[in-house]
DNA sequence: TAGGCCATCTGGTCCT
DNA sequence: AGGACCAGATGGCCTA
């Protein structure tokens, strides 16, 4: 698996004209630049009469500016796109940061970093399994123990899950919880040759 | 050069 | 109605 630190590209509007060096232009053709039909419509009738030209002349400015409304609304949405886009990379940035990987040099793709994360929540959740069932026969000590229960509610959802599975292939090689640190230690491994 | 990853635009749908 | 969300399309950048 390919990795790479790049720094982010930044894009501007469509209403910036100034062209960034070495940025990507839009240069699909946007919407309406070619005129639309309502447009081609009313200019072939405004060489009839010139009482049609007025009245044309109302109508071209009045789908004009619905046009530019139009476009005007796409370029607030574009904007809000982009921020919400933003706004989901800063959120895979600080899981990024929150989960230990060997690759510290590299940063991880989206992919990555949710399988990673994935699986390290798994490993978490056995290890506080294993802990928490040790204490199983005791129930002794001060408080109540939630062992038990911690236990009988993850057996019940892998219960669940298997149920939901049942008969895919996922669910053949879906790992047993214990065996989630060791498929996630794989994994990071994994990533870190490059694989 | 091919393939992976990504940013952005866009139109459709859902939600408030 | 307008914003949020989503998925497809497109094209740039990078690495093997």
């Amino acid at each position: 698996m390919k990795t790479k630190n790049r720094p982010p590209r930044r894009r501007t509007s469509m209403q910036d004209t100034e062209a960034i060096p070495g940025e990507r232009t839009p240069e699909r053709p946007q919407p309406g630049s070619g005129g639309s039909e309502l447009a081609k419509g009313l200019r072939s009738r405004a060489a009839r009469t010139a009482g049609a030209r007025a009245e044309v002349s109302r109508h071209r400015q009045g789908s004009s500016s619905r046009r530019e409304n139009s476009v005007q609304r796409r370029l607030e949405s574009n904007e809000r796109e982009r921020q919400r886009m933003h706004k989901l990379n800063n959120a895979f940035q600080a899981l990024r940061e929150v989960i230990p990987h060997v690759r510290a040099d590299k940063k991880l793709s989206k992919i990555e970093t949710l399988t990673l994360a994935k699986n390290y929540i798994k490993s978490l959740t056995a290890t506080i399994l294993t802990m928490s069932s040790s204490r199983l026969p005791g129930l002794e000590g001060p408080g109540p123990a939630a062992g038990p229960k911690l236990y009988q509610h993850y057996q019940q959802q892998q219960q669940q899950q298997q149920q939901q599975m049942a008969g895919t292939t996922l669910n053949a090689t879906e790992p047993q919880p214990q065996g989630h640190l060791q498929r996630y230690s794989t994994q990071i491994h994994s990533f870190r040759e490059g694989s």
